[in-house]
DNA sequence: ATAGGGTTAG
């Protein structure tokens, strides 16, 4: 067709824009490559956006560089996407290189490169200089992104100030200034500003429900939701989140099967992920499996987090042939994936798998974190595997550079203590440049319970006394000993001391038994 | 044509 001659440059403009604001990228491409003598720098910019927005910043890339002139909002607009990819040192690049060519900076370009100079205070005050020179400052998008960097540096004098410089403050700098003020622990002073602000919306509502949560203010939270006048699903997954947040299962569970019948709002993956992680969290396989049906039904996509969470619930819940047949059903793998998978083998005794696992993940190229070790450690501890513990150890210091953290620690205590050598364990122990605590004394004393050794014991126990007096295992630990050595006197004194202080019961454990709530439509 | 506020896994 010869559409390409009909078209004039605005009317091939506007259509561009119709098809990537549809996310017809692909349409977008062919107009722009059709018609090459029709093209101005609006064309370029559009594109140069809509490769952005889509993720490919090297598809934009690859255009900037081909363009013959580069205007302000083209270096912009590659700023704002390096900004979406998170990739910081590239927004700094473009932007020296820009000024470099001779171009000034814009309100635009500020309100790009302040967010990413953050946690810098020294840069932040340079952008901040900048902006007052050249009159920025009262620009009401600059003003809210000074507004995110001065909460991110906890300066709250500094944000209310731009806050109070800005000219035109609408909806957005409100908002900011809330989440500000929450991110800071303010919540008096964000509750002020919501009442303040001359009109609200679902996103500051939003604002205030998650400032709530964030602040372990679960009650305040909810009488927020409550109260909005409208709620999307972002307000609905913040809820179940804070309700997960603080331990009640249930009534995150509930939230969950409420959405369900009000018919506006769909879950979406958010919401999804959100509820598994509940699912997960308090072990119920009844409510997991019906969330992964709803899911199903859903017909969303299933993408890396969706997946990650079902491994996780489904490896917690105890369902491993499941967690491995969503793990295996996923095209590729990333870290998460492979440490949910590793830490459901760890978790239910199969070392040898979890070890397999972990061969896989660097043969799939997969970098391994500290929470992968904690996995592996788990699994030889779990497995009895000493040498290869010690092994692992070694190799995830000197071969992949992590710094051993108290979990770690925590592992290799209760590997060596279970396989009886108690020596070598407090060895561990005292070279730690970090201060042991109750997880790594609580391994060593359960060593010695479990090897009725009193000379190991009792000096764990000291240490133990430091930190927490009359901890449960301390108990439990001596009378196990001294039963087993047939040392009657020093139990009998030590029950009746245990009845005197009356001694913390050790929590019970308890088995996942299903709760009664079942998610229906 | 570019820019600012709310949610994703262990």
């Amino acid at each position: 067709m010869s559409r390409a001659r009909i078209l004039s440059t605005a009317r091939l403009n506007s259509i561009i824009a119709v098809h990537l604001r549809h996310g017809h990228l692909i349409d977008a491409v062919e107009l722009f490559r059709d018609n090459p003598h029709h093209l101005d720098i609006k064309s370029w910019n559009l594109m140069l956006s809509g490769y952005a927005r889509s993720g490919c910043i090297e598809c934009a890339q690859k255009l900037f560089d081909e363009m013959p002139h580069k205007d302000v909002v083209s270096w912009n607009t590659m700023m704002a996407g390096f900004k979406r990819a998170g990739d910081s040192l590239n927004v700094f690049r473009h932007f020296l290189e820009m000024v470099r060519s001779g171009l000034r900076p814009t309100g635009s370009t500020l309100a790009t490169v302040i967010p990413a100079s953050v946690p810098s205070s020294a840069m932040l005050s340079q952008f901040h200089a900048f902006a007052i020179r050249m009159a920025f400052a009262s620009n009401t998008f600059v003003g809210t992104a000074l507004i995110g960097g001065y909460a991110s540096l906890k300066d709250p004098t500094s944000f209310r100030r731009v806050f109070d410089e800005i000219r035109v403050k609408n909806l957005v700098s409100w908002t900011a200034l809330i989440i500000g003020y929450m991110e800071l622990g303010s919540v008096v002073e964000a509750r002020q500003a919501f009442k303040t602000m001359p009109e609200r919306n679902v996103v500051a509502w939003t604002a205030m429900i998650n400032g709530y949560i964030d602040n372990d203010n679960l009650d305040d939270a909810k009488r927020c939701f409550d109260q909005m006048p409208e709620k999307n699903v972002l307000a609905w997954t913040s809820m179940i989140k804070g309700y997960e947040r603080g331990g009640q299962f249930a009534e995150a569970l509930n939230l969950f099967i409420e959405i369900h019948r009000c018919c506006s709002i769909k879950p979406n993956q958010f919401t999804y992920s959100a509820t598994l992680i509940v699912c997960a969290r308090c072990c119920s396989f009844v409510a997991g499996q019906s969330v992964h049906a709803l899911l199903l039904k859903s017909g969303l996509p299933f993408d890396m987090i969706l997946s990650s969470s079902l491994v996780d619930m489904y490896g917690k819940c105890g369902d491993i042939d499941s967690a491995v047949q969503v793990f295996e059903s996923m095209k590729v793998h990333n870290l998460v994936s492979w440490n949910s998978m590793i830490g459901c083998y760890a978790r239910h005794g199969f070392s040898q798998r979890a070890l397999e696992g972990f061969e896989r993940m660097k043969e799939e190229g997969v970098q391994p974190d500290h929470v992968t070790f904690i996995c592996i450690l788990t699994a030889c501890v779990h497995g009895g595997l000493v040498k290869e513990g010690e092994r692992y150890f070694q190799s995830m210091q000197r071969e992949f550079k992590i710094e051993p953290r108290m979990e770690h620690y925590g592992c290799m205590v209760d590997l060596l203590g279970r396989a009886g050598q108690l020596n070598e364990a407090e060895k561990l122990i005292k070279g730690m440049p970090l201060e042991p605590d109750m997880v790594i004394w609580g391994a060593l004393i359960g060593a010695c319970r479990l090897h009725s050794s009193l000379e190991y014991g009792l000096s764990a126990v000291q240490a133990v006394q430091r930190l927490d007096k009359d901890h449960p295992a301390i108990y439990s630990m001596m009378l196990r000993v001294h039963d087993d050595r047939g040392n009657w006197k020093r139990v009998d004194e030590l029950k009746e001391i245990m009845e005197k202080v009356s001694v913390r019961r050790k929590q019970q454990g308890t088995s996942w038994v299903e709760s009664p709530l079942i998610v229906q439509r």
